[in-house]
DNA sequence: GTCTATAGTCCGATAGAC
DNA sequence: GTCTATCGGACTATAGAC
């Protein structure tokens, strides 16, 4: 029919992640991918900013399942809970794949120039649970240490998740370190109300 | 006396700092900054593995001084707020200088390559508190929570701090953001002891 | 200190979809 | 005709190799 053959962008991804596997991301250049991709070296950079973002495209979509289910959360939930769920969705759409997200991890984990773009992407997370939680009217710094929060236990909870061979659900982890940072603050010493811990 | 001006570093860093305020980030090339610092560029990337790294030359020693403070906090401290205790040692570094902290600041927030590096310190520095912790005996999710949640305190107040004009001490912002951390996670709910969230 | 590969940008040209 | 995706070549700066 045309020209090309479709899905030009969703090949480039697997090239990519293939190449980066094979012989790692520094050993694999944007032309490397792009061939294996079938298409140019010039496309493929119409298509990602730079080299790395190849393994971070779904990160607008992941921001919008987390700002749609802060947006969605029950009125009377305090606002850490509610940043939870908004991670715990983000969850829900990995589940199913816990190979991808495995592989995925390990390319990621082993170079230090994908390490910063996917703290960026958190960091991005972070901004729009923020957002979100402002937008239902959580005071500004509140919501902003709920959303560190929620993404800390997102990030940690995923990591362990991704280490396992044999995986429970996500969801599960990621309520577990949630438990273990709410332990972290012993109600006992200074939760008291009315004290104002220094 | 010597045939180079002695301090070739710390000239680099302040001429990128100059130069990075005057054009910004992206219009100044590690020529620019290796000419006003009056060497070549060969030496600029003999000294810094990358052009942002010239920002970011300080950060093995906020390593060090989180770590030292974490191994001699007290031993009854909980665990949190040992970690606490470490970016308190950083903050009474900071403290003296809030001009270049500023100023420092906003350079880096306003291009997200340099905000891309901040993060993967500000991880490292997690890491290393999550190892200082552990070199305590606090066990592993703990601690890595922990240190999560030190730093977020850290960053959080860091950014509050850079922000005003005429600020209280770095200290107090931490501590107030670690205050607001705490009172994120209700007690009355689940923080009941022997009772464990789910 | 020189040389080189790669990343990433800018310009324009082209070919199909609508 | 308009919009969008591809491609080609030239170009600079980064960063590493020699």
């Amino acid at each position: 029919m045309s020209r090309w053959q479709p899905d030009a962008r969703g090949r480039m991804v697997r090239a990519a992640m293939d190449l980066f596997t094979e012989r790692g991301f520094e050993q694999t250049t944007a032309g490397d991918i792009a061939e294996r991709a079938g298409v140019t070296e010039r496309t493929f950079f119409r298509h990602f900013t730079d080299k790395r973002e190849v393994l971070f495209s779904g990160s607008e979509a992941v921001g919008r399942t987390v700002a749609e289910a802060i947006r969605s959360a029950p009125a009377d939930l305090p606002p850490v809970d509610v940043a939870l769920t908004g991670v715990v969705a983000v969850a829900r759409v990995l589940e199913d794949d816990h190979g991808h997200s495995a592989r995925r991890a390990r390319i990621v984990e082993a170079n230090p120039a994908l390490r910063e773009r996917e703290l960026l992407k958190l960091a991005s997370l972070v901004e729009t649970a923020t957002g979100a939680l402002r937008a239902r009217g959580v005071d500004p710094l509140t919501a902003d240490l709920a959303a560190h929060s929620a993404v800390t236990a997102f990030q940690v909870g995923f990591a362990r998740w991704v280490a396992e061979a044999d995986p429970p659900a996500l969801g599960t982890r990621i309520a577990e370190t949630a438990a273990a940072l709410r332990a972290l603050w012993p109600a006992a010493e200074s939760a008291a109300p009315g004290r104002q811990p220094r």
